[in-house]
DNA sequence: CTACACCTTCCCATCGTGGGAAGGTCAAGC
DNA sequence: GCTTGACCTTCCCACGATGGGAAGGTGTAG
């Protein structure tokens, strides 16, 4: 199998397979003949494991830690679960970083009137720069 | 005043107000004879007003057009609003995105005993890949 | 006079992703 | 057969925002 199809069946973009490949998240994976990449079964779950993570947000080295664990027949689960414990944990605070955000903002918006005249509040908030 | 100055008293870290300058984001401020860059007070209030607009998560190009409308007596607020509300839609769409991600991993988390076992729904959902 | 803290410019690294060039290969249609 | 278009290969470069650090100059305090 190609590695255009192997993009198609797993969500994960020939660029980025080949990518994954340079920095050492997958085994090179056989060579046909004329040089194209030959993906077989274990290629494609391996990729679709790395697809499913990076779309839950996990980082490349975490991931790189969760397939070593998932080839890893005997991993405890612990470990397991603390990765995604701290990735999760991390997400958490970073949602709320942005939710403080998104209010001073929504609380902006809603008090510029938005229309031709020149007078701002948004602007007075950010150049006042001394209620942080 | 020097940079570190400067950077002490806007929270923006000397590195980056070379940045911004490097990026035409900052005028170049004034040099003394011994070439250290010389900040006054509206440089200084330009830097609050970057390093606030930072804080609510804008990016430097929206940065630069905020700055643009500052300078300029005669802006519509409109314009400014149009971008505010653009990064505020732009925010709570990814936080509407990491709070799902969230919460799929809040569920395998909270599934997995998290011992010496090895198995582990955590990597189960990873593996399986198909239900996305 | 020496030590230390600061300044300058310049280059490199991060993280994940994509663009594109230059060249080789394959399959379908004429 | 030959052309065309869609693939594939490697290689280099870009983003956005930030930091690290080297190599060299300057200012100040003991």
């Amino acid at each position: 199998m190609n590695i255009g199809a192997a993009a198609g069946m797993t969500g994960v973009s020939a660029k980025m397979i080949r990518h994954y490949e340079a920095i050492g998240l997958l085994q090179p994976p056989a060579r046909r003949d004329n040089d194209y990449r030959d993906y077989g079964d274990r290629e494609i779950h391996e990729l679709r494991f790395i697809g499913r993570a990076r779309r839950l947000g996990f980082s490349i080295e975490e991931i790189r830690t969760l397939l070593a664990l998932w080839r890893d027949g005997d991993r405890p689960s612990r470990e397991v679960r603390r990765i995604a414990l701290g990735h999760l944990e991390d997400l958490e605070a970073r949602i709320i970083e942005m939710q403080a955000m998104a209010g001073a903002l929504r609380r902006l918006v809603s008090d510029c009137h938005g229309d031709a005249r020149p007078d701002c509040p948004i602007l007075d908030d950010l150049g006042a720069g001394c209620r942080d």
